[in-house]
DNA sequence: CGCAATATTGACCACTCTCAATGAGGGTGG
DNA sequence: CCACCCTCATTGAGAGTGGTCAATATTGCG
């Protein structure tokens, strides 16, 4: 049970605008006796492994979730029995919260490695931060923080040249992976090529072209799933970019830098 | 005063997912005193016109905006200093959710057309809430409502053909007018052909020249902003059709039907 | 009436998709 | 331990969509 409780805590605090990952915080008034309710109220389960469900569209919502460690990809059946991946989620992000408007889960919910992760019933959690004003706070953050990652996600999405899409999508895992206090520059990704393409919109094979012509340029170093940055500052530029600005752009004379 | 409580009782009517438009409901026991309540918190304002701006990014979150009649974009300027519309909201729909994460708005918000929106301070609305375990569940509702637009979005910008994105974006503008019980084939576009270029990751050509093949193919009429829906289902089959289906199907054996 | 903003159309070419084949790991069974 | 299969990823060649550039309507507004 402590480690849920830990992590909810933790789940707080990364939540919380005004602390830092560094600083010990229970903020907005949370004081042990709601952390305690809150305990009571998270389900553990044992770990979860690549292609277990915690939800499937159509099902009723029970629960929300919380990535305590791994990861999840969210997925979108359409009409057409395609899936069409919708997002990916980390250690501290919460899922399920689309399911509340309808009262039932709107996409699927899909574990993409060995995760651990707490399930939160939510009608007991929508009765306990009716009692508990900070607690509702919280939650409001929470959505308000989901529906900014989504606007982030049309960003990149609907950047019009593949190489922005992939810099962008690296440069945000990038950044998450940071804030969790893991290496900004060196890391697994848990989701496929297919996965990345899906999400992004491309043909797999330009995802796994791009990465190749991302090595060769010194931008980064990729074998399968492990990546290491090598050259963030232009990959941020070529997010940046827009493709009107790129071939007028005087930051690269032709070629990209070589590291 | 009046008008504006009719708006949030038509707002609340229209996110209760037991009632249809057709319906006088206040649902969740939400009753006359909640209502009052709620109708002295509202600020109503003289109509707003094109360009008038909600908010700005970075401004500090003050309120949360629901459009009484109107449409919106909402624009995310980049680094790079380019503007990307993210959103269009229309009426009944509340702007400014992403707001609440960082307490200050992450985007911009600018009238599309003369519009009479309604102001709703977010500090007076979380008080209320807290009070009211109905009203609390209306806000988780509306804004899971906001992450399900925002993952239709992301669908519709992700799809791989322009052709797509138009016919999903045109689609999408259609049911939404019908909620309203406004007509589903017939409607005024507030937002520039810019605008939706910009939205769905497109050439503003590309979106010009595809106006005028669906029209050529008997899809719909469109004059300037005046579009005419003439063949929905086949909009339809259009969205439906992933790019890898479409070279398969025996549904079109050539040319699309002509009307 | 003319300027500015918005929208349409054409020509050309680059990017990215499709199709196809090959390569690399991971797992299972002989 | 190796052969085999299956999935995932890479690479190549050709074709088509959609972007850029440029010119031309069309509309709105002062």
């Amino acid at each position: 049970m402590l480690c849920c409780k830990y992590n909810l805590i933790e789940h707080i605090k990364i939540t919380c605008h005004n602390c830092n990952l560094n600083e010990i915080c229970i903020p907005m008034g949370l004081d042990e006796k709601v952390v305690k309710k809150l305990d009571n109220i998270i389900k553990r389960s044992r770990p979860l492994h690549r292609g277990d469900y915690l939800f499937r569209k159509g099902d009723k919502l029970r629960s929300l979730f919380v990535i305590k460690t791994g990861s999840v990809k969210t997925t979108f059946i359409q009409e057409n029995g395609h899936e069409r991946v919708v997002g990916f989620y980390l250690s501290s992000e919460m899922v399920g919260l689309d399911a509340i408007q309808k009262n039932e889960y709107i996409c699927s919910a899909k574990v993409l490695e060995t995760s651990a992760i707490c399930e939160i019933p939510f009608w007991n959690l929508e009765e306990l931060t009716a009692n508990v004003p900070a607690l509702q706070h919280q939650m409001y953050r929470l959505m308000s923080r989901e529906i900014n990652y989504e606007m982030n996600s049309i960003l990149m999405i609907g950047k019009k040249t593949a190489e922005e899409k992939l810099a962008a999508f690296l440069l945000n895992l990038s950044a998450r992976f940071k804030n969790r206090g893991l290496s900004a520059t060196d890391f697994y990704l848990s989701m496929s090529r297919y996965d990345i393409s899906n999400y992004l919109g491309l043909a797999i094979e330009t995802v796994s072209r791009l990465f190749t012509r991302f090595q060769e340029e010194g931008l980064l170093q990729v074998e399968r799933r492990h990546v290491k940055l090598l050259n963030v500052q232009h990959l941020e530029i070529i997010v940046s970019s827009t493709h009107s600005f790129k071939f007028n752009s005087t930051v690269f004379p032709s070629q990209p830098p070589q590291s």
